[in-house]
DNA sequence: ATGATTGCAAATGATTTGCATCATA
DNA sequence: TATGATGCAAATCATTTGCAATCAT
């Protein structure tokens, strides 16, 4: 129940930064993203569209994820296996971490993973991604 | 045209090993996956199949990479922005190099990357896959 | 008024599936 | 001749697109 002004005014102040019209819809969806949702699918943005924001189409969700992906404050994630797209609202450089049970996408910061190569000089390495996957363990319940 | 009898051996020795039924049909698609494709998709898979295997159907290319995957012979490789399946004939561990400019995939070798994690322990990694984007420098001409 | 966004429905395109046919042990 | 693979066509499903209606400036 954030929903307030102050909200929608940092919120729509990226987009315009962005160069993006801060439309109603575009508000709610990037809010959703930044705010409420973990790398969901445009289906689970459309299924809380319908709770919280009525009458947002299936087509607008796409379009606003491919504007913001356009205006580089998204990145789309494809994983092995998954049929649909990941939507990961952190466009900062970290890694991702899959858990194979729940499926799960969990974003790990960068100082966490070192990565060094030792690549041939011809490849020119701009962008380094990393997904780890295994099980997250249950974290023991204390007593 | 190295499609001979041996070669047929070794491969469908490796499918039967590997709980397969080696048709003629999964020892082609297979052959041309191991030692000419790299990182093919299903589509080129069927146009490959078009000149060179009459009568493979592109149900049969998917059902048979489908259960090329299940027998763990093959991996699938997903990449950003990119609609269709790769397929990776490589089941050792290795990492990505994508070349922006051609959308070529390139294997790397696990010696060369070096990851080194430092996650809470809940988080039990049992693979990495590391995909570099960039461009290769081509290669300066001899004179 | 104008230019952009939205929403609907239809289109697209990759992959999957049902089922009849075919091959092989 | 029985089990499973193949091939065709139809189905599926996520995503995209065309276009008319709508909104904001």
């Amino acid at each position: 129940m954030k929903q307030n002004g102050s909200d929608n005014k940092l919120i729509s102040g990226r987009l315009e930064t962005a160069g993006v019209i801060p439309t109603a819809q575009r508000i709610a969806i990037y809010r959703y993203l930044l705010c409420e949702a973990n790398h969901p699918t445009a289906e689970e943005i459309k299924t809380w569209a319908d709770k919280n924001f009525p009458k947002l189409s299936l087509a607008t969700v796409y379009n606003t994820l491919n504007v913001l992906i356009e205006a580089n404050l998204l990145k789309e994630v494809k994983v092995p296996h998954e049929a649909k797209i990941l939507y990961d609202s952190n466009i900062s450089y970290h890694h991702h971490f899959l858990d194979e049970d729940s499926g799960e996408l969990v974003d790990i910061p960068s100082e966490l993973v070192e990565v060094t190569s030792t690549l041939a000089k011809e490849f020119q390495v701009h962008d380094i991604q990393v997904l780890m996957r295994g099980k997250r363990q249950k974290t023991r319940t204390q007593h």
